[in-house]
DNA sequence: TAGTGGTCTAGACCACATG
DNA sequence: ATGTGGTCTAGACCACTAG
């Protein structure tokens, strides 16, 4: 017996996922049991269980005590961004792939919409996870006197933000973010694949250092169905 | 010994949590091993594990193995600032004027849709300010035990979370919001005087109280130009 | 080398859904 | 009444990290 590349519980889940991603099997189709799925791979409950959950987690699969395993009616994929602090805000950059499409100062048009006043280096760019489509559009603007040139944009391991505070030294002291939805233009929608005045929310940071200076803003579009921001507020005690 | 409310390896994981949300275990504080767990609380590992799994999918911990888990560093300045939001979200109900225009119990469908089990009751309304088109249309989701009488949301001067908190002494503990762009369906748009089709910001908020299990439910479908949500996040050091 | 978390087995009892 | 997933126990071996 040769060693596994991946654990036994990865593997199942993989071929189980394909199914589904595959269309054999159809949003409500009935999932194997996990006692049948213990026979048929030999396996123990807990590893059937464990595959199991990593479908659960990525909501491919919905599960009732009793009544067994479906798949989700939604399996387009959505993406989740927890987001809940500001550190997270901070670096929510990192987790979705930014990818550069254009690179200029920014017109009189960005500037009014957004509110700036200055010189700013506007860049464009697609976030995508994996091969799916693009989880949104995002232009970032950035003062002339702290923009990064487009080889660093590219390089970039952190966040936009982090770079620009570990370069020039600035911190950040505020964000402020405003969310609303939108219809995409046809520009927008061309992009982004879906049709013109199709659903979006549209989300702007304003990343402020503490004299209120405005360091970074970042507006984003997010068409409806791939993008949910969520984020959690815990009481204070 | 009594039957738990919640199974061990939750009641764990509250605990745990505590003490990384009251400050008694800063970021990259070391956790007690899983052994430590076990026999601390006379529990197998499994379910030590199952513990730290929910923490770990709330990133609230990271683990390797060989060195053991320590408190995220994300974690520490999170519950410090949006403690003010959190206080904001409860008298968000306050700030525009609710209509209810009907009460039922929650149907199938509407239970589905924003994942609830178990009995509910649904109010429907609408948000509006002074006399211009209504800003959002509402539906909130009271566990039956909880729910008060239509009179008495009419005559409600606090916000429905408060009223429950007031009259049946349960505390919201954490809310968790979730906000995506929808089309909204011929019926929404119907009701808020726009198009079928046309973009909405949906919200979602669930109050829970300490033991995780619900308290109110709200879904907010706020169409595009009449509503934009902003927050501010200050850095806590 | 000792101890950590990651994976896995083979049982068990329970709450819940469905017929 | 049966079978489902949810919880739980008591073991085991492994890969990795650190002293």
């Amino acid at each position: 017996m040769s060693k596994p590349a991946l654990p036994r519980y990865r593997i199942l889940a993989n071929a189980l996922r394909a199914e589904i991603t595959s269309g054999r099997l159809k949003p409500g189709d009935q999932l194997k049991t996990e006692l049948e799925l213990c026979e048929i791979h030999n396996i123990s409950r807990h590893t059937a269980r464990e595959a199991m959950r990593l479908l659960t987690d990525d909501k491919l699969i919905e599960r009732k005590r009793g009544s067994g395993t479906v798949v989700a009616q939604i399996s387009a994929p959505t993406f989740e961004q927890p987001i809940g602090d500001f550190e997270a805000i901070l670096q929510y950059a990192r987790n979705a792939h930014f990818v550069l499409t254009s690179s200029a100062p920014a017109d009189q048009e960005a500037l009014d919409r957004t509110g700036l006043t200055g010189k700013y280096q506007q860049y464009i760019g697609l976030r995508t996870v994996d091969g799916k489509p693009p989880i949104a559009i995002t232009a970032i603007y950035i003062p002339k006197k702290l923009a990064p040139t487009d080889d660093i944009i590219h390089g970039l391991e952190t966040s936009v933000s982090e770079w620009i505070e570990q370069t020039h030294g600035v911190a950040v002291a505020r964000v402020v973010q405003r969310m609303e939805a939108v219809a995409l233009d046809a520009s927008q929608a061309k992009r982004l694949g879906v049709n013109t005045g199709f659903p979006a929310l549209r989300t702007i940071r304003r990343y402020r250092d503490a004299s209120e200076r405005i360091i970074l803003l970042s507006e984003s579009l997010h068409p409806a169905g791939r993008f949910a921001y969520e984020m959690r507020l815990d009481r204070s005690r």
